[in-house]
DNA sequence: TCAAAAGTGTTTATCTTACACCCATGG
DNA sequence: CCATGGGTGTAAGATAAACACTTTTGA
């Protein structure tokens, strides 16, 4: 066999957000700003990624897509799975689009796919470039990227059923009523707010703050905050 | 930035095995059958991998390694990670090693780590060539395959929990001791026996053959089958 | 005073844990 | 007949699930 051995490897970053009602990825659509004999046709709308850099480890790589694009540091960041399939390129727009993007002479690239939790109220620095897709409806998306949001929903699923994943999607100070929503949402369920309520209030590491809503027409909410560092001193004796 | 952007991709698997006392990992000894002077200092021990050839899926060139060293086929291979980091190579003696091996000039190689479950007894092709080395005491290995393993068994450790991979090391046939041993093995405690057998009684998917041990100075103990099939069934049932 | 969501307890069923003895076999 | 591991049941505590009304606020 005449060796090359050498695809180029990519990271793509499945981002979620929470706005309150509904978990949301994060797409760029790359006829933005085209005119429309330039555009991508028909699926223009991809995850944000990148290639890797010569000397650039991937998981860094990773966490530099983030940065570039929403501004933010200390993001919750997983590996989800490599996507490998010599076929990945197969619809041509895509192989047309990456050439250009990329100005280099592709044949495959190799992708590490990473999920990402991010508090949707302060990405803002990315507002206008990008699409934040409702996850209940993703469309056909470029290369196979939809199968790698799915990968990432799936993952999510089984992740949030023994971490308190959720956090990373909640603002800082949230009601019960919205983390319950959360759940419900991501677990594609409903749950008695009784018994919801009672077993949170085993976490210690979910703690009232001094503060409740304000001008809502009904009861005002109390507002709670996650302590991290009570749950990483709690998981560290548990392990004990 | 000057670009090159493209390492060489590789494929490593953590095999593990049982052997009715302990669990294993597969290494593979680079000195074996080499004269002295040839050897590499003073991590010779690997773990099996290829790079993966052009025009190969990355999940092919895994299975690709498993039958080209174990002869089998249908093993349970999940992939793990990506260790991607360029510092990868940093131990001279390993890029000389790799150097040779692969006949190619090579700086960087981000390898995707799988890691396979295999029936101990069946795997007797590869006698001779390889290492059972036991899970509880990994030495240093050469690139960063102590990390792999590690990240191996941490994976396994968590899936055991909720899904049925026992099976996967366990021979056809089978008694309930085996498995709670092998149980006990993997998560690092003991079980009560009565209350193991309880819980596990609930599986219908666990059944009792017509077949008995033999030859054993005390009551012969029940061989038991997993029923896949049956398992298959259930889950799906479950997810409606 | 009404509408709207917040917050609160009890009962029942299920699951988990702890614990001790008789059974079948080979030597 | 003895040594060895196989196989069995019960009671107490913990957890999960079902279910309805009062409270606080803004309009």
């Amino acid at each position: 066999m005449a060796v090359k051995l050498n695809p180029h490897v990519s990271v793509d970053c499945v981002i979620f957000g929470f706005d309150g009602q509904s978990l949301k990825v994060l797409l760029i659509d790359r006829n933005l700003g085209l005119t429309p004999e330039k555009q991508t046709a028909p699926n223009s709308l991809k995850l944000p990624g990148s290639m890797v850099y010569d000397d650039e480890d991937v998981d860094t790589a990773a966490v530099r897509v983030l940065k570039e694009l929403t501004g933010l540091e200390n993001i919750y960041l997983q590996q989800l799975k490599v996507f490998g399939s010599p076929d990945r390129l197969s619809k041509k727009d895509d192989l047309d689009w990456l050439q250009k993007a990329t100005r280099m002479t592709i044949n495959r690239v190799v992708t590490v796919a990473y999920y990402a939790l991010i508090k949707l109220h302060k990405a803002m620095p990315c507002e206008g470039k990008v699409i934040w897709q409702d996850t209940q409806n993703i469309p056909e998306l470029a290369f196979d990227h939809r199968d790698i949001v799915i990968e990432g929903l799936t993952a999510l699923r089984k992740e949030v059923q023994y971490e308190p994943l959720v956090f990373e999607l909640l603002p800082k100070k949230f009601t019960i009523r919205q983390l319950q929503t959360l759940y419900e949402i991501i677990e594609g369920r409903k749950f008695d707010n009784r018994n919801f309520r009672k077993s949170i209030s085993r976490w210690q590491y979910l703690q009232p703050i001094d503060e409740k809503e304000k001008n809502v027409a009904h009861k005002p909410a109390q507002f709670y905050r996650f302590d991290k560092r009570a749950y990483q001193r709690l998981k560290k004796e548990f392990f004990e």
